[in-house]
DNA sequence: TATGAATGAGCCTTCATTCAT
DNA sequence: GATGAATGAAGGCTCATTCAT
């Protein structure tokens, strides 16, 4: 109960696992086998099973956003804001290669995670990408009439994407390289110029 | 193997449940009692309860691969065909919430979809994605270095994730609705004119 | 679900089991083999391992009562019906010796029996007992101010607990041979005639 | 092994634990927290959660069968030692209401009392009983060809009963109220006079 | 002596799959 | 083909007991 570096060291070691066998075929022994420890352990730390995947989840999560808005915050405008943001995304999965696995593949699965307690975190990544986008408009930067929540969750899903697809391709380029274009197509669309 | 119409019972009767409990807590029972025969029989029609989801992901992928071509080859030029695309994104999910569920939530979950075999159903609807963006390439009316495939992923991604926030907030507004702007927003991107 | 002789085969075997062992002691795994199953297979019959105990009690004191309940109406006057009542008490359980050593031992344990919802299968046994003390006061052959429940619960503990020490001695006598001295004891007391 | 003062407290925990929960439900951790003490301590001072309960029941049976011992050896006549026997039986078990719980219920179950160690301290209990009877036939007081072994089985067990009864209706009339109608009735039995 | 975190054996229960009818 | 009772492997979780501090 007292000792939070265990249970951090639970859940990296979950990352691993449930990255290499998905969260249902990861047996809690697994986890525990992974991390050093006697399985009944884990319980120690972790009231469940499910436990682990939404603090997993929540914490990384949390991170993620707080190492986002920091980074962020030091750019000059909203258009390089936006880029900063597209490229500590792609950055960020590909320097946590299972965290990448486990967030782009496992946790999609249902009625966990966008919904249910983690809602928070997710919301809070939306809330951060609204923001970057609210300022452009502001500034006259976007367009005037941008619906940003539309225009967030397109940016959000475009970017997952992306990211899913590097996974599930065994991560044989670098995902990073994708930034550039990624942002690129979003701040100016595919369409032609004077079209 | 004889009765093709009782094997899509129990698609249909799977895609309810699934819908309502998840893949991993549905039961094959379940299905059976949905489908209205006995859960030995369910056996005769498929190998094993992933071969249930396997089969449905990629009979439905494939109808609406064949329903998307259709329509799109009926649209005059490039755009309008990435407006149709999207529209009809939406109104197939829209009208069939429980579909929409299971292949919004539940399909993600690993090792199974975008991998495995169902992945070329996948293939074939990035596909015809990419093959539209290519042929605005070619008419002109998109960017000439345009990269069809990170543009046709980042599209995907983007329907997508509109349609899994649609699916998780209970469906309370209309999907079809977002369409236009999907459409608009890829085409034009974020950024305001001129700049 | 619906074969009532088979639930009868893993009630009798789970007597069996718990006689040898005890309930906490024994697994439900050795219930089935017991009674030549699979272990599932018990829950097909059984909600739970608990469920095994409250049913095997609930269906042998049912049992008990209505086969006392016939053969006491066979008696002409209230004193030979509780003496047939305390010759049966001991005659049951003397040709059930794994039944007695479960209701004598294992089901006094906490919280579950006389308790909870078997008590209703317990009172009626005392009531029976009551009832024949009832019709012996009426009838003047038990005294008239005869407080009735408190001799009732007497009886009953005076058999039990004969019982009881039959079985943790290992039986090694006939407890029907106790069944005389202890009606004449229950009628007439222990105080020598005429004190 | 030091403090017997620490060995008491743990006892006395016990049964309030045991009284509240049952011994196979209690945890040892349930107990120690009870105690005031780390769980761990526990094992200083038994060797087993069995040895907890086999130690409290030889204690608490010790204590009882000197206190009765006392009490009796006051009393002028095998009557009067009867009826002090009976109402000592009932006011110990009103006082502690726990151990009440505990040794009416809890220490019924299987293998560990009546059985195996504590039967000695049991047997002394009977012993007693016996002892009193003993005198009685000899004094004259009790039939001369009275079975004194099953007689004091039969006044435990109605003892016992009327106990258990009081225990398990919540204790919601004094206990000791039926001391003297359950020692009239042992000793006179339930028959009219004269018949 | 005391602690309480750690251990890991143990077991109830679930449920995908089989197969006799 | 259809049934659904039966199977039994599997695994999450508990908790008595140990032991390093």
């Amino acid at each position: 109960m007292r000792d939070p570096a265990k249970a951090q060291r639970i859940v990296e070691a979950a990352i691993r696992v449930f990255a290499r066998s998905g969260y249902y075929h990861s047996r809690v022994a697994d986890i525990a086998r992974e991390a050093g420890i006697a399985s009944g352990t884990v319980y120690l730390y972790f009231r469940t099973k499910d436990d682990i995947l939404v603090t997993l989840f929540r914490e990384k999560m949390a991170e993620w956003c707080a190492l986002a808005r920091r980074e962020i915050a030091a750019e000059p405008d909203p258009v390089s804001k936006l880029r900063r943001l597209v490229a500590l995304h792609f950055s960020v999965l590909e320097k946590s290669p299972d965290l990448a696995e486990v967030v782009q593949v496992e946790l999609r699965q249902g009625h966990k995670f966008f919904r249910g307690a983690p809602a928070a975190e997710v919301s809070a990544y939306f809330q951060l990408i609204t923001s970057v986008l609210e300022e452009g408009v502001a500034a006259g930067r976007f367009r005037r009439d941008l619906p940003v929540k539309v225009a967030a969750k397109m940016l959000f899903g475009a970017m997952d994407q992306i990211a899913t697809s590097w996974v599930l391709g065994q991560r044989t380029y670098r995902l990073s390289d994708s930034a550039g274009v990624v942002a690129s197509l979003f701040l100016e669309g595919v369409s032609a110029d004077g079209v």
